[in-house]
DNA sequence: TGCAATTTGTTGATTAATCAACAAATGAAT
DNA sequence: ATTCATTTGTTGATTAATCAACAAATTGCA
């Protein structure tokens, strides 16, 4: 598994980073290449042996950082006992820069999309065996229950960064778990 | 001039930079080659083709800093106006882990009697033109004046770092500088 | 002392990164 | 609309870094 040139690794974690960073300033779109290149010091030519384009890139960072999420959501579902695993929220906060650059910032509305989209995916499967359209939500639509609580939940997670993490990352936790408990 | 590799500057960074963090836990002989490259995120065969082995790795950290301060030096006496130039306590500030692994830790004594030999060498060009012995210091020998003020400036940069720079750097400029006065 | 494990320094084959140069596309100002 | 400058994406030749494997040297420990 760990095969991969260690020069591959070093030349796309400089260049990630690098793209987070910038994004903390500037408009996505106002990001050249050529600065990236600059910031991650790599020559330009190298990002485009790993990426199409300055919106690949973007592509795969995001998908990156939501299939770690999708990770973290099956081991605690495995281990469902006491879990003193990662959460969502730690991550969230371990990932600050990128988090904040992507959801405070207008220029990248595609990760709000993506993010959305994955949550609602993700209650889909947490809630999985038990039909959602029972018990509490008896005769209303999955769909709009779904959308609901995605949009719900990510606007709390926006809210969290906008106001620089007012909490500390298991409150936050604590408090949607409740409203979800009660929800659904 | 700046025609060097990118790859060489990074890699030679990395290394420098890894040695230099490995030096403030261990003793330098305690560290391994492989300690570095582990570090520094690179092969262990990319040391070799920098440095024949880890104490040329030192000694070339060790002359390049040297160099630095002899610029320094050279900047000064150029502009020898009110000078809001970076002096070398401003230098020993900024490479901190550096001059403290250096002096602090007892795996380097190289380094002190390298720093000396400079140190010595730098008073004789700033003297330069006045003959040390005449003045304040008639009849005195000039060996043993400049190592006499040769090593209480190295005392004085030891006890500096070794007290985690209790003061800032130009308060050590300036109070060395009164006693330098006094008796050059 | 002697054995085992680690570290060293070197090797050659392979792969990635660099650089310079290029034409094409884009953008901004006149 | 036309110019000028910047940015883009690609090229091929060159250089550096990687990896695995090796024997030799060194270390640590029984």
């Amino acid at each position: 598994m760990s095969k991969v040139d260690r020069r591959i690794i070093k030349s796309q974690e400089a260049i990630k980073k690098a793209v987070i960073e910038l994004m903390s300033n500037k408009n996505f779109d106002d990001i050249t290449i050529q600065d990236i290149a600059d910031r991650a010091n790599v020559n330009r030519g190298t990002i485009y042996l790993h990426y199409q384009d300055k919106y690949d890139l973007l592509d795969k960072l995001i998908e990156e950082h939501i299939n770690e999420l999708r990770e973290i959501c099956e081991r605690e579902t495995e281990t469902d006992s006491i879990n003193s695993s990662v959460t969502w929220f730690d991550y969230f906060e371990s990932h600050y820069l990128f988090f904040s650059s992507m959801l405070a910032s207008k220029g990248a509305p595609f990760f709000r999309s993506r993010f959305l989209e994955f949550v609602i995916e993700d209650i889909k499967n947490v809630e999985n065996g038990w039909n959602i359209t029972e018990g509490k939500n008896r005769g209303l639509s999955a769909d709009v229950i779904l959308q609901f609580f995605g949009t719900a939940y990510v606007g709390a997670v926006e809210w969290w960064f906008k106001n620089e993490m007012p909490c500390p990352p298991h409150v936050m936790e604590e408090q949607i778990g409740i409203l979800f408990e009660r929800n659904l």
